[in-house]
Formats: C-alpha cells, structure tokens, sequence
DNA sequence: AAGGTCTACAACCGCGAGAGG
DNA sequence: TCCTCTCGCGGTTGTAGACCT
C-alpha cells in the first residue's frame, strides 16, 4: 500500500528558514488562523511542506511563546513531570505555559540529563544509578499493560502482570515527593512506567479552588507540584494535581 | 590563528491515531 | 470494515556558534 509523502518533496524548500518565510508564514495564520496545513503553503506562497510551517509555527512562531532560559522552577517541574509521564513531552509541555514539546526535550536532553546523570540519577528511571542498574537486572521488563489500552503489543504480557515491589516502594516514594497522596497506587500505576488511567481527587479546600479560578495561586501551587506546603500566595493546595481541580484525568487533556 | 571538539537547538523523519468517505 | 488523508508526537539529525588545544 505504501503512504503517500506529505508534499511534493521536490519542489519544497529544506532547512533553515528565511525571514521572508517566516512573515509570510506568521501573515497567514493572522489572516486565516492554524489548521489546514497541508493546504497552508500553497495558500501561503511558501515552497514548504505542510509540516514543516506546522512546525516553525508551533515551535518558533506562535506569538505566546515564552522565549529564554528555563527557571529553576520549571527545571524542577519538568523532572517531577518527566518521573511521572517519562518521554511525553507533549504532556510536560502542557503544564509549561509557552513552552513547547521540542523545546523541553531540548532541554531535557541537553541541560538536565547531564544534570541528573552527575548527581547520580538515571535520568530514565529517576532512581539513583547504581540502584536502577540493579532494579533492571533483577527485572527489565517495562510494561504499559493497564489490561484496558492494548499498550503491550508483542511483549509477553505475564512478564508484566505482577507489580513488582521495588518499584511500587520506588512510586510511593515518587508520589511523596510530588505531595500526591490522594493518588491511589493500585489505579495509578502497575509498572515504573506510565498507566495513563490517572485519577485525581477534588481540591482540599473551597478557598484554594477559589483561588486557582481567580489566578491568584503561584505557579507551583497552581499546578500542584509541591503542595502541603505554605506558600507565599496562601495556597497550601493538597488536591489539585497538575492543575486539575476534579473527576477523572483525561491525560490528553494535562 | 587554525583546526578540532562540544553544545544547543532548529528542523526533519517516520510512525501512529483519529476522522471521514 | 477498509482505505486514505491529515495531524501530532517522539526520536534523530544537521549545523552554527562556542570553546578548547
């Protein structure tokens, strides 16, 4: 069968892109707004493929992207986040206002890995290194299996049926540090990795949601990361994981 | 000053998911 | 139900500039 190529490859302009491009490309979207990208260059003017102005404009172009060095505090939210969800960057950019995808994985592979590697830490497991390369000794089997969402395709699903207990210590221990005990082991995770069946717990209080509707919490309160703890804003948000106020996470939206 | 190496990040590529015919 | 199209994601590559020898 074969898929068809995005675009006519031979007459698409590759690699770094212009200024002109970029007025034209930013001139367009004003006009027309986003979507339609496979139609978008040839209404544009542009001899790139569809992908391509998708990319320059989510990534480089949109007008609410914050540009510059990471904060402290998105250093850290990113490692808490990237314990939890691993490799979705999607989802970490998600809780970093005008951030974007490509950029934090950027930065995760550049500043942070390092970072975690010299302190050692497995920046994949989050655990100290001498102790995850024990814990993959022992069992090396990563399992999205959750029975519902076929994640596990061609692994032998019985490798990963069994919670295994050092990673349910190694979570417990991770939800601690994120001040996350409303979230239930047994329907958060089965395996280090990610079950995306995430439940969460209405806010603690009446007062903190109050707050987070009217923006007056701080960025770590308002996205729950190191809550139980006082802050200067006055939110001491014990409920509110990752932003969320109520009902059941639907990951996509995080 | 020149050449080699490293770092940061923009951009590309291939794949999977979802929508619609 | 199958097929095609489009979009979005994550991994990887390319390259300019910084740094080192």
């Amino acid at each position: 069968m074969g898929r068809s190529p995005c675009c006519e490859k031979a007459h698409t302009n590759k690699g770094a892109w212009t200024k002109e491009e970029d007025e034209r490309l930013v001139a367009h979207i004003r006009a027309h707004g986003e979507g339609c990208w496979r139609s978008l260059p040839k209404a544009a003017g542009l001899l790139r493929c569809g992908k391509s102005c998708r990319l320059r404009w989510i990534n480089y172009l949109r007008p609410d992207l914050k540009r510059g060095n990471f904060t402290d505090e998105e250093d850290d939210l990113i490692v808490n986040l990237h314990s939890l969800f691993g490799n979705k960057w999607s989802l970490i950019a998600g809780r970093l206002p005008g951030r974007t995808d490509n950029e934090i994985k950027n930065y995760w592979n550049t500043h942070i890995r390092r970072k975690l590697l010299s302190r050692g830490i497995d920046p994949a497991t989050h655990r100290p290194i001498s102790a995850a390369a024990a814990a993959a000794a022992a069992a090396t089997t990563v399992c999205f299996d959750n029975n519902k969402n076929d994640v596990v395709k061609d692994q032998d699903k019985s490798s990963c049926s069994s919670s295994d207990e050092s990673s349910s210590s190694w979570q417990q221990q991770q939800l601690r540090q994120l001040q996350m005990p409303q979230l239930q082991l047994p329907q958060l995770f089965r395996v280090p990795d990610l079950n995306l069946e995430l439940r969460i717990s209405p806010p603690e209080t009446a007062a903190d949601d109050r707050k987070m509707e009217a923006g007056l919490l701080c960025f770590r309160c308002s996205l729950g990361v190191d809550s139980n703890r006082e802050c200067e804003c006055g939110g001491i948000s014990k409920g509110g994981f990752l932003g969320l106020a109520t009902g059941v996470l639907d990951y996509r939206s995080v």
